[in-house]
DNA sequence: AAGATATAAGACAATTTTAGTCGTATTTTA
DNA sequence: TAAAATACGACTAAAATTGTCTTATATCTT
């Protein structure tokens, strides 16, 4: 299946949010979940990895949450995804996990072709950013 | 998860391990499974999905097997995928599955975006034929 | 006609992945 | 010091995928 994961659209409805919002605007995690019906213990989760790939900044303590550290035109979709879930979107696990995950690999008569879906696809996620999608 | 799955991965072996073969040439599941250490039951329902959508043309009986029922050049990847699956590759549900399946819908920030990554996307399989991977 | 070989298809079991929850610690402000 | 927030690990639940098994049917060969 080709789908992008829950992590991945809460991630991306919150970073969107914060875009659309003056620049430095600060949002805590539960006025995020309320606001788009997201488990908020999960949202948590997402934007902590968010924070540790430095796309937001977190504040703790009362009157702590989360603000955008970069500008949107700076974000990526494709960077969005890969700091959440720790690894390039890709279409297959040779492409992620290397050689060794795969018993054919050198004899894998798809490899190849699927490597330049997977450059294609790469590019889609790249080339947009969360400019775009404000 | 952007993944494509083992069957479709099984499937895209055996069509172009066809299509690296003069036209017409009758495999049985058993070899195609045996040469390229593929799960024999699975891949055969694989093979089966495939002949129910008119990509490959199943011969019962002994001497029976499959062959490739087009040219390379008029299957597309996109085509293997969804005959396979079911569905188009969807990055998410509410394209897959329409606006019930998503409790937001109109009020999902991210839909139109998306929408727009999936149309990139969709060209990147629709575009890469069979031909082009043997 | 019988036996061998192959596809067809549904049911089921096992595994893996994803989603969601809970509990506790830590930080910061008022 | 109390309240409000993030940090994070452990755990459970649910869903999807993968793999297996069983039976039926078709076709060729002898």
């Amino acid at each position: 299946m080709i789908r992008l994961s829950k992590r991945v659209e809460y991630g991306l409805i919150a970073v969107r949010h914060m875009a659309s919002n003056p620049p430095g605007t600060v949002f805590t995690a539960k006025e995020l979940a309320e606001n788009f019906d997201m488990p908020y213990e999960l949202l948590a989760k997402v934007l902590q990895s968010l924070a540790r790939g430095r796309i937001v900044t977190s504040l703790q303590g009362t009157r702590g949450g989360y603000a955008l550290s970069r500008r949107p035109e700076e974000i990526s979709i494709s960077l969005v995804i890969r700091t959440i879930e720790k690894v390039r979107p890709m279409i297959a696990e040779c492409y992620a996990d290397g050689p060794d995950s795969c018993y054919l690999f050198d004899n894998c008569p798809i490899r190849r072709p699927l490597g330049k879906i997977q450059r294609n696809i790469n590019a889609v996620f790249d080339k947009m950013t969360v400019l775009e999608i404000v």
